[in-house]
DNA sequence: TTTCTTACA
DNA sequence: TGTAAGGA
């Protein structure tokens, strides 16, 4: 078993994944609900969040704090995983794509977070 | 007891 | 987002 296997083997109720990542039931539940997270389904319809699921929460949570909205959030998770595959953006490459960002979130958590909202991240892919 | 879904404030 | 209702 590798490690890709562990990480994404469910092993928390949503009353662990709640501790571990501050977030209430409902945020948890309603970040699913935008397919953020893909927690598996076991033992009568529960939720059996793995550690990439955890992981993904936290960093949810943080653009979250930056003021970043559920539109912005999920637009930068979909792109994590279309990047990949479509080489539609041969201007930047991923890496440079990252500091951009990374900075950019920087800047916004600094300076008390409305410069970055909704469309504005959309800069980033054109 | 804990979690689930749906739906309204 | 919080919370109530009703079921598993």
């Amino acid at each position: 078993m590798d490690d890709q296997d562990r990480r994404s083997m469910p092993l928390f109720s949503i009353s662990i994944v709640k501790k571990l990542t501050e977030l209430t039931a409902r945020q948890i539940r309603y970040y699913e609900e935008h397919n953020l997270i893909h927690p598996e389904r076991s033992t009568g319809n529960q939720r059996l969040f793995s550690f990439n699921d955890v992981d993904q929460l936290l960093e949810i949570k943080n653009l979250m704090d930056r003021g970043i909205n559920l539109a912005g959030i999920k637009h930068i998770i979909t792109e994590e995983n279309t990047r990949d595959n479509e080489k539609a953006k041969p201007q930047i490459s991923d890496r440079q794509l990252r500091t951009m960002l990374k900075n950019e979130l920087m800047e916004a958590g600094r300076m008390g977070k409305s410069s970055m909202r909704q469309g504005e991240l959309s800069r980033f892919f054109h």
